[in-house]
RNA sequence: GGGCGGUUAGCUCAGUUGGUCAGAGCGUCUGCCUUACAAGCAGAAGGUCAUCCGUUCGAGCCGGAUACCGCCCA
């Protein structure tokens, strides 16, 4: 028998055929015909560059804890999987690739660099097609690995629904929104600053450049009169752009250089003659109150200039070297040309003073170069008309966002939203629907290609090659997944959605945008709430890199420790609006949680098998029992009623805890309420408690004390599994399919599981019950007091209500054997005080009856701290209820329960001073 | 510079509307291989809830200030 159940849970076997039975059984497919309530929720699509981290185990941990939970309470669970494209990302990776094929050899740090360079050439020599070719070879095998690894994680996803953002009907719905937006002209195209990366090459959205602080320097620069002697210093921070100033600026307030405003200054090394202006713009505070103006390479003096009317001149190029316009330094990188520049400058007397500054400096989010603001022709989309409907969604409450500090942050951006850069110099991703007309410079967009210029009829038109940021089409996720812009069937049966979850860093990139397009486009919220879950840390609350080297791999943790482990170890931890400090030995310790349940399941199916056949098959019937009375114990032996009756209440309170609790994304809540009740009240107490009459009744199988306590315990265990089953799918899969079934089931998933039925509450009994455990827990303690672990003594019980004894008396059996005691006395009053009492409760004492010599010196300390710890107490509430305002203002509940704990606390310390006493 | 947050046991963190809320897990210490489980069982120690002021009959919780630490945006 016992070989039939290895006593440690190993769940590597258990979890690959559990998650290959419900992919192949299309078990997370919702009905077709509706038979409940509806819950929707589209998956953040990952990106298909590589595989799932400890942050994606998160998200679909808690994603998938909710979506069975509702499942099992009856609902139509839609999950839609799919994958993200990322155009920027994957060519990257691409690109690695196709350098590493060329240069097979290289090695080391810059390795990586040199074939991006050499991948890049090729992809430019292998042209478009072919590129494009080698990037969805890539999605095959990149987005094979991810969906393996959601199996292997237990996703309960549809997959028959999984979707991919360059799908042809979802390219489909990406160009349709681009013309709508085109034709409302909420979509332009205009020479303006963006941040470009150099090394990507191509254009990025603000939010693709993190700001760094780094120290930098301060350069003064001497610029000359045209006419007369004298000359304006201006400081800068990258005076290689002073190449492509075309004016000088100082504030129109700023006295100290009235006079030289509409004078011409000689720009040093070039010679170039530019005039210097009045703008609002400058602050006079800023270094010497003369600011360059470099329209070609900074967004502000971009502004200036256009007030101004004065010309752009480029000195820096799309891979940062410098332009012809750039003089004697054509062709160097911009940061050597920095170098020779300020040389230069010296050489001729005016570099005027270096000094030391904290500059803001932007990198590349992607690739970390740091970005160089240019002047080019992208497209853009107005956001402001955009964003007003998803500011008032949310604040007038039709998009929840959890937790609420992120509602705040969401409007605060929102508030002061500016237009996106949409167009990417790449080739991966979706082609902006655009053609040129050369002939007269038309601009046409539309679906399909045009033939001719729409304006002037000439042909060929040239297509634009550009590509859309894939946030944009990350924006229509939760509706073109479903079919739109066609009228689908599951459009109108699952959208809007009724959830989102992402992580934090996302807020902006995905959640704000689809708010904005969802409620553009379909006139509807994409969905009603929004969660916005943690980061995942390392142990010491370091965010995982590999560049730390701190990243925990998500399989590896999971080959080690299990999949329920893990996913129980994020949940628990996943308090809203903190970030988890994950570790390994946290993994340990639920590990040990699901050994835990595993070896519960064994001592119950190992006495269960024992049962004679026909006795299984009427407990399989008593498990299927209508859903009023599943979740209620049936009366059998005395000595059970009470544990029953408790066991069965308390498992009706957790069961509303943990709803409430993932009702709210409380996930750290509802899985510390199961993990307590499960080990410490089922196992420690209950299977304690019935183990005898179990064990028992295997040997004996005498039916009218059987059926009962077998039904009551296959209930409660059969109820805790479900209660787990959402953040431990495997092993409640598998310790449920072995319990007994009147009929064949699919999956503990598929089942049912309603709230415990109210009539399940019952206060008495866990007020009862509770007694007798505290009267337990003191023996236990006395004993280790006393140094009696090992011993049976006997004990004395003592009280002056005589339904308290009459409990105890009654469970006298259960009491001896949990607390290890050989036998108990009664006495009907108050125990008179002496080594050794141990008042249980005000109205309850203990004394052990053992041959202990006692401890003197040892009992005193103790006996002085307890009084001490008491005594104090008593001081606080005493100054409470001497406070006459306490008194009249409080809530009478409030000074009644401070008068009795008063009481208590009094009737304590004349126990302990009287036990002080008899110790002199 | 603007916004959001944090500071509770050695560590990681809970503490939902102010009144048994001073808690959990891990770690530490003590005793146990009690036939479901040593990935276990039984017990113990450990905190002036960052500091100060205020509101209140009453503050870990509400308000203000200070210190330190984060994150986001410019």
């Amino acid at each position: 028998m016992d070989n039939e159940i290895a006593k440690v849970y190993s769940p590597a076997e258990i979890e690959l055929r559990w998650s290959r039975t419900w992919v192949e059984k299309k078990l997370y497919r919702p009905p077709d015909t509706p038979s409940g309530p509806r819950f929707a929720l589209s998956l953040p699509p990952p990106n298909i560059t590589g595989s799932l981290h400890m942050g994606h185990m998160l998200e679909h941990t808690e994603i998938d804890t909710l979506m069975r939970w509702r499942r099992m309470r009856g609902e139509d669970v839609l999950w839609l999987p799919g994958m993200d494209h990322a155009s920027i990302a994957t060519q990257m990776i691409v690109e690695v690739e196709l350098g590493r094929e060329a240069l097979p050899h290289l090695e080391g740090p810059d390795a990586k660099s040199s074939w991006r360079r050499e991948g890049q050439r090729r992809r430019r020599e292998m042209g478009y097609e072919q590129f494009i070719e080698r990037c969805w070879k890539w999605k095959e095998e990149s987005g094979g690995t991810i969906h393996k690894q959601m199996e292997r994680m237990g996703t309960s996803c549809d997959w028959t629904r999984e979707r991919f953002t360059m799908d042809p009907a979802y390219s489909g719905a990406v160009a349709d929104v681009f013309v709508r937006l085109y034709d409302e002209g909420l979509i332009y195209r205009g020479k303006y600053i963006v941040n470009w990366c150099p090394r990507c090459g191509t254009a990025v959205s603000d939010l693709e450049v993190a700001h760094e602080e780094r120290p930098g320097k301060l350069w003064h620069i001497r610029y000359p009169f045209a006419e007369g002697s004298g000359y304006l210093t201006a400081a800068t921070t990258r005076p290689e752009t002073m190449l492509g100033d075309t004016a000088l600026a100082v504030s129109p307030s700023d006295d100290r250089y009235r006079s030289a405003v509409g004078r011409r200054v000689v720009l040093p090394i070039l010679k170039r003659e530019i005039p210097v202006v009045a703008d609002e713009a400058v602050d006079p505070q800023f270094g010497t109150g003369v600011v360059k103006v470099t329209p070609a390479h900074d967004p502000n003096d971009f502004e200036i200039s256009k007030r101004h009317n004065l010309p752009a001149i480029e000195v820096i190029d799309e891979q940062a070297f410098m332009t012809a316009a750039a003089g004697p330094y054509q062709g160097l990188d911009r940061y050597k040309a920095r170098e020779r520049l300020l040389a230069d400058l010296a050489k001729e007397g005016l570099l005027d003073k270096t000094e030391d500054y904290a500059l803001s400096v932007g990198a590349c989010q992607r690739c970390k170069t740091v970005v160089e603001p240019r002047l080019s022709e992208q497209w853009f989309m107005k956001m402001q008309p955009l964003a007003a409907p998803a500011i008032r969604a949310v604040e007038q409450g039709r998009i929840r966002i959890v937790p609420e500090n992120c509602r705040k942050i969401y409007l605060d951006w929102m508030a002061h939203i500016h237009d996106w850069c949409i167009s990417r110099q790449l080739w991966w991703g979706h082609r902006i629907p655009a053609w040129f007309c050369d002939a007269c410079g038309e601009v046409i967009v539309r679906r399909e290609a045009p033939e001719a210029c729409s304006r002037c009829k000439s042909s060929p038109l040239r297509a634009e090659t550009d590509v859309l940021d894939t946030w944009f089409s990350s924006a229509l996720w939760p509706f073109a997944t479903l079919g739109w812009p066609e009228e689908t069937v599951d459009l109108a049966r699952f959208y809007p959605n009724d959830l989102m979850i992402m992580g934090f860093d996302i807020l902006f990139f995905w959640g704000a945008r689809m708010i904005m397009m969802g409620l553009k486009f379909t006139a509807q919220e994409p969905f009603r709430e929004l969660y916005v879950h943690a980061l995942v840390r390392d142990a010491e609350r370091q965010k995982m890199s590999k560049t730390k080297g701190n990243v925990l791999d998500p399989l590896e943790v999971t080959e080690k420790f299990g999949t329920d482990a893990v996913r129980f170890a994020l949940a628990i931890s996943a308090a809203p609006g903190t970030d988890i400090a994950f570790s390994v030995t946290k993994v340990a310790s639920y590990r040990a949680f699901a050994n835990k349940i595993w070896n519960a399941g064994r001592f119950i199916l190992m006495n269960l098998m024992k049962l004679p056949r026909p006795v299984q098959a009427r407990l399989a019937d008593a498990l299927e029992t209508p859903a009023e009375t599943r979740y209620e114990p049936v009366a059998g032996a005395a000595r059970d009623r009470l544990a029953d009756a408790w066991i069965f209440s308390r498992l009706h309170t957790v069961t509303r805890e943990m709803d409430r609790a993932l009702a709210e994304f409380r996930f750290h809540e509802a899985a510390s309420a199961i993990y307590h009740f499960f080990w410490h009240e089922l196992c420690d107490w209950y299977l304690e408690w019935v183990k005898p009459g179990i064990t028992r009744t295997a040997a004996t199988s005498e039916l009218p004390e059987t059926l009962p306590a077998w039904t009551n315990l296959l209930r409660v265990f059969n109820a805790s599994l479900h209660l787990l089953h959402p953040l431990m799918p495997f092993i409640t899969e598998e310790l449920w399919h072995r319990l007994p079934h009147a009929r064949p089931q699919a999956s503990i998933s598929l089942q049912r599981f309603d709230l415990v039925s109210e009539r399940a509450a019952n206060p008495i009994a866990e007020k009862q019950f509770q007694v007798i455990q505290e009267l337990v827990v003191a023996a236990r303690n006395a004993k280790a007091e006393e140094g009696l672990e090992t011993a049976r003594p006997s004990a004395q019980v003592a009280s002056e209500d005589l339904r308290l004894l009459e409990l105890c008396r009654e469970h006298q059996e259960a009491i001896l054997r949990l607390a290890g005691l050989a036998a108990l006395n009664f006495e009907r009053q108050r125990m008179p005080a002496g080594p050794g009492v141990v008042a249980v409760s005000p109205s309850l004492d203990l004394r052990l009856l053992a041959e202990k010599t006692v401890d003197r010196d040892a009992e005193r300390a103790r006996l002085l701290k307890e009084l001490g710890r008491a005594e104090q107490h008593l001081n606080s509430i005493e100054a409470q209820l001497n406070n006459a305002e306490f008194v009249r203002r409080a809530p009478p509940e409030v000074v009644r329960g401070a008068k009795e704990r008063r009481a208590e606390l009094l009737e304590l310390i004349r126990k302990i001073k009287e036990s002080l006493e008899r110790l002199e």
